[in-house]
RNA sequence: CGGGAUGUAGUGUAACGGCUAACAUUCUCGCUUUGGGAGCGAGCGAUUCCGGGUUCGAAUCCCGGCAUCCCGACCA
């Protein structure tokens, strides 16, 4: 992509109404643009991060099982009065023709339950599990720190389904196994942890992944040995580790990254999702459900790789992997940093160049730290000199210089 | 939903109750510049959030509403 073909643009100062780091860099850079409080657009930049995480969200749900679909976001307000949850203060309430009564889907249990009336009938058709990338929206009270808590806001959630509560068991535990690597992967691995939560009226606990940040809404309580974490709200119920037993449990602000629940039988009742089993025997299905939202994981992201010049994206998420600066407006320089370009793009490697001829170095090297890519390449008449181009790091002051037809190697390494 | 703060060109800010609402930046045009948000000149851009009130006179004071941010409550 050329920065003189990107509609966005970057900001130098920060609006004045983005007190959180994620809204301020993130707005400032042109990846988002508020539209009222808690909902945003995702602008070019914005959405390749966002459909990066998805990606690798979607392999790993792949990889076990996960079967990907998309249900709609709006459903009959009368789904909801089945389970009891039409009264919810985070739904959104709307009415279509002939006053007929929807809702704008908070999650998709209301929806998923009732649907797979058609597709469970006997034991044979269990266990699988379905998902899908949703919009969903929820009335919060106080939106609040940029897009980690939203009205409106993309999520992956999971549903599984299954004869009884074991197979439920290990399937959830392959669940757990998937989302450490989704963490893993795009970065927040070592930050994120294991953390026992409520787990409603069915199950002792859920699970949360909690991942470490000062803007955290939650307090977990933290193992050391075991890695794994209490929720504030349970540790009257839970004060030592459910792993260890251990009383030394340190507290640390932190906000969920994905909430992991075996729902049992609780939707499947209030519908009747039934299935035969080998006798004809009718039971109900056990469901589990497994939540990430996107926009929260590409904030949190914001909010802990960045220094005081603007964004260090991680490379699995990063918008673009290099960062092609061609720095002064002059023919040789124009046309090296082209053909940089070209090699670059048909090698494979993604790459945001910076090919404005009418902007200052300065302003260049600051776009270029805002914006946050893995990768800077710099072409101007100094490194021509030398037949080479310029290489440095997002998270370092170290520039290499290395030759013009070793830049695809050098970058590759 | 309770409490607090704030609403002024696209953005960031200024303006004692009193002149044509100012400055920087963005943007447009011209010239000059090019290794860390360059320089000079000219220009465009505002119903001061909305409605009411006080006053000879309101961006400024008062009331109501709305919006945004923050704290709290809430939050599978």
């Amino acid at each position: 992509m050329k920065l003189s073909q990107l509609f966005t643009k970057t900001a130098k100062e920060a609006p004045a109404d983005a007190d959180s780091v994620n809204a301020r860099l993130l707005t400032q850079a042109g990846f988002i643009q508020k539209q009222m409080a808690g909902v945003y657009n995702f602008l070019p930049l914005g959405l390749r991060v966002l459909n990066k995480i998805e990606n690798i969200i979607r392999e790993e749900m792949n990889a076990i099982g996960g079967q990907e679909m998309v249900m709609p976001a709006l459903t009959q307000e009368e789904s909801w009065q089945k389970t009891g949850r039409a009264s919810l203060d985070i739904l959104f309430h709307l009415q279509g023709q002939n006053d007929a009564k929807m809702v704008l889907n908070p999650t998709h249990e209301e929806v998923i339950t009732p649907m797979m009336k058609r597709f469970i009938a006997s034991y044979r058709d269990l266990p699988f599990a379905a998902y899908q990338f949703q919009v969903k929206f929820r009335n919060e009270a106080r939106a609040k720190s940029g897009i980690l808590r939203g009205r409106e806001f993309p999520m992956k959630d999971l549903y599984s389904f299954h004869a009884d509560e074991k197979d439920l068991d290990d399937y959830y535990e392959k669940v757990k196994a998937a989302y450490f690597k989704i963490y893993e992967r795009v970065g927040l691995g070592e930050k994120t942890i294991l953390t026992f939560a409520s787990g409603g009226a069915f199950s002792k606990y859920s699970h949360e992944f909690q991942t470490f940040c000062e803007v955290g809404e939650d307090t977990i309580h933290l193992c050391e040995k075991c890695r794994v974490a209490v929720n504030a709200d349970i540790l009257q119920d839970q004060n030592s580790c459910p792993e260890c037993g251990n009383k030394q449990l340190k507290p640390y602000k932190a906000v969920e990254v994905g909430n992991i629940f075996k729902l049992r039988t609780k939707f499947s009742e209030p519908f009747g999702l039934t299935y035969k089993d080998a006798k004809g025997q009718d039971h109900l299905v056990e469901m589990g459900c497994y939540g990430i939202g996107l926009s929260r994981l590409m904030g949190i992201i914001a909010d802990i790789f960045n220094d005081d010049k603007g964004l260090m994206w991680p490379e699995s998420v990063a918008p673009y992997k290099v960062h092609l600066i061609a720095l002064e407006n002059e023919p040789g320089v124009a046309k090296s940093a082209q053909k940089a370009y070209k090699e670059l793009k048909e090698r494979g490697i993604e790459v945001l160049f910076d090919d404005r001829p009418d902007v200052s170095a300065g302003e260049k090297f600051a776009d270029a730290d805002l914006i946050g890519l893995p990768i800077r390449v710099v072409v101007s008449k100094k490194t021509l000199q030398n037949k080479s181009v310029e290489i440095k790091g997002r998270h370092t002051d170290k520039m290499t210089l290395v030759g013009q037809d070793k830049l695809l190697k050098a970058i590759e390494d």
